[in-house]
RNA sequence: GCCGGAAUAGCUCAGCUCGGUAGAGCAGCGCAUUCGUAAUGCGUUGGUCGGAGGUUCGAAUCCUCUUUCCGGCACCA
């Protein structure tokens, strides 16, 4: 007689064991039909799972994020089934849900090609038309693999073979389609509404590039239509943010081919940088760094010394010159140490907080370059804390501190902590590696900070945090970084003399705020869509006459903003005035003023923002002292006007 | 680096399937217009089709190689 208590506390008794599809027939024919799965105990199940206990229940529907999952997981499979059924010859791999939708991994002879993308998608809607009933066993180990091998299924077979043997085995099957999986599933194919597949691309069998490649096709799915038609809106919409297709539009820099993975900034993209950089050197100037600058061209000795060679030779840009073999840097690290090394340190010395925008030089993989987020030549706001051991917790701390402060100057108040441990490849001894983590750890938890932890990510040389931020519309992007280094400063010889005469050797702690310029540009970019904020914006006003009448004036109000550093031009063209707002409104330029005969006369300016609002005519001095003080507050400005 | 796709005027794109020496809109330039808050009208310049080979009487269109970009995968000190 199991007892079955549902969400809202009522229960409900069945005279013997009970399906959850029964218990939702049993509370109304409209859930029954919404029914997608069950959640019995807390564990989602199957509709088809008999229940012969005591137990809570809770229908999942579509409407709930699990109901989603497993639409998206369901339609994997209906993906797969429509592949067999049309490429017999594909042996069919793993197909996992993933935001927004799936993918499902095929190993073929031959490529997909868009055509049978569509062809598939096709075979997908006849299946789901036809709202096959999805059936759940179960079987031993063994028993599965000699299934699947017989099915001619050895990446299955092989999936399988890997899990352990006394564990139960489930198998799902649709129509003639058969696949391994831990479910739960829909009822039947007719309950996987609105899907779409999106791309095919080439994946490595288990991640590993040592592996074959497979064929893995991406599909998105959604509890409805509507939400799939959403879907597809906002994909378009992100597709506008683009920093490749703004940073053209609004001329702010450019790539060609001679030059792959690295950036030609034109005039308005340079001014974002420059005000950037300009800022960053102001808040560590006050912060306790000491600004350097080392050579990009340095002998390939010292990278050997450091230990990048080892692991990052081939990736270097190395030349020969009159027989001497030279790297461009790829980091600033070796260098910082060696202007560290110049002179005897003191522990009075430390901490000592050197800082470089360094222009770094790497040899990324081609495939991996991605308009300017992901570049063969960047600069990165990098700076190295030599410090005592004791120091060190204190130190990251500070440097979280400033962190937060410039996070917030660009509008951004959230930051994801997370902690990278140790990889496979590294240099240092356990025991220095144990202290080094620990010391991150600590200091995270010492600012009372919610943490994640990565193992097994961290750099060669040390551990680290690193630090993320979410954009205007949810991307998680790592920005920040600090890495606590034992090793390097060894290596190459770093050195100070502690209190008792002793010669010790300083921890180094590698850091960055923004990262590289380049792809925090990139990133603000996306994040603003191009409407940046006007401390940074390329052009802070234009000033547009109405008519030639108003030419002069207009000059006299550009010149007024540009003896207060403002960064104003006037647009006096024989254009109308609905023409000129028009273009710089594109250009996102934060305020236009409009000067007519009205203005003229009364020395005033008509403000109108690149959001379309007319703040109205003021004086021309209240107007700059008003744009100052926007300029003043930064991204902490509340956005708009 | 691996798999797939793409590369045509400054920009966005058509033409390529069925080979016969390129076309649109915007931008630019010229002229007219001096007109108050997202596109004034008319006229006009401009490309040999990413690069190199090949097939062909003839190639932007077909084939090969190559470069770059795009989407993934792998990588990311």
């Amino acid at each position: 007689m199991p007892r079955i208590t549902l969400p809202d506390g009522s229960c409900r008794e069945f005279p013997g064991p009970v399906a959850v599809a029964a218990v939702a027939a049993d509370i109304g024919s409209g859930l029954a039909k919404a029914a997608l799965a069950g959640r019995v105990d807390g564990r989602l199940v199957d509709t088809s799972q008999i229940i012969d206990h005591d137990a809570t229940l809770e229908i999942v529907t579509a409407r709930d994020a699990d109901g989603l999952e497993v639409i998206r997981h369901s339609c994997a499979h209906l993906l797969a089934q429509a592949v067999k059924e049309l490429f017999p010859e594909a042996q069919v791999t793993i197909g996992p849900v993933i935001e927004d939708g799936f993918y499902y991994d095929f190993a073929y002879h031959r490529t997909f090609t868009p055509e049978d993308l569509d062809a598939i998608e096709a075979r997908m809607h006849e299946l789901a038309a036809a709202a096959l009933p999805v059936s759940r066993t179960e079987m031993g180990r063994d028993e599965a693999v000699a299934f699947f091998r017989g099915l001619g299924e050895e990446y299955k077979a092989e999936i399988i073979a890997a899990i352990p043997q006394d564990e139960v085995i489930s198998l799902y099957s649709q129509g003639h389609f058969t696949d391994l999986c831990r479910g739960p599933h829909v009822p039947d194919t007719g309950r996987i509404p609105a899907f779409k597949l999106t791309k095919v691309a080439g994946a490595y069998w288990r991640g590993d590039s040592a592996n074959a490649m497979l064929q893995r096709i991406y599909g998105t799915a959604w509890a409805n239509r509507k939400d799939l038609d959403a879907y597809l809106q906002r994909q378009a919409e992100a597709e506008q943010r683009d920093h490749r297709k703004l940073g053209r539009r609004l001329d702010l820099f450019h790539v060609q081919e001679e030059a792959p993975g690295m950036v030609f900034w034109h005039p308005r993209g340079w001014v974002i940088y420059t005000e950037i950089e300009r800022y960053m050197r102001e808040m560590q100037r006050a912060n306790g760094y000491r600004e350097i600058r080392t050579p990009q061209l340095v002998d390939f000795s010292l990278w050997q010394r450091s230990g990048h060679a080892d692991k990052f030779g081939k990736d270097m840009f190395a030349l020969q010159i009159d027989e001497r073999a030279f790297a461009i840097k790829p980091m600033n690290c070796p260098c910082h140490v060696q202007v560290y090394n110049q002179g005897l340190r003191s522990y009075r010395d430390l901490p000592l907080r050197l800082a470089e925008f360094g222009s770094c030089h790497r040899n990324e993989p081609s495939g991996s370059l991605h308009g300017i987020m992901r570049v063969r030549g960047f600069t990165q706001d990098d700076a190295h804390i030599f410090c005592t051991e004791d120091q060190v917790q204190g130190e990251v701390a500070r440097f979280i501190d400033f962190l937060h402060r410039i996070y917030a100057d660009f509008g951004f108040d959230e930051v994801i902590y997370r902690l990278s441990t140790r990889p496979e490849q590294r240099v240092g001894s356990d025991e220095v590696w144990d202290r080094a983590e620990r010391a991150l750890a600590d200091a995270l938890d010492a600012q009372r900070l919610q943490w994640e932890l990565l193992p097994g990510e961290g750099a060669f040389s040390g551990p680290k945090i690193e630090f993320s931020l979410k954009d205007s519309i949810g991307r998680v992007w790592q920005l920040g970084t600090i890495q606590v280094d034992f090793s390097m400063p060894e290596r190459l010889g770093a050195q100070y003399v502690d209190a008792d005469d002793q010669r010790r050797v300083p921890v180094m702690l590698h850091r960055a705020v923004l990262g590289s310029f380049e792809r925090f540009i990139g990133m603000l970019i996306e994040h603003y869509e191009g409407a940046f904020p006007v401390w940074l914006a390329p052009l802070q006003v234009a000033v547009l006459n109405i008519t030639d009448g108003q030419a002069e004036y207009a000059g006299e109000v550009v010149e007024a903003l540009q003896n207060k550093s403002f960064r104003a031009e006037n647009d006096l063209r024989n254009e109308k005035i609905g023409f000129k707002i028009r273009e710089h409104t594109l250009l996102k330029t934060p305020y236009l003023l409009i000067v007519g005969d009205r203005e003229k006369a009364s020395r005033s300016v008509a403000v109108r923002t690149r959001e379309g609002e007319d703040l109205g005519a003021m004086p021309l001095d209240g107007f700059i002292e008003w744009l100052g003080d926007r300029v003043r507050r930064r991204g902490r400005a509340i956005s708009g006007n």
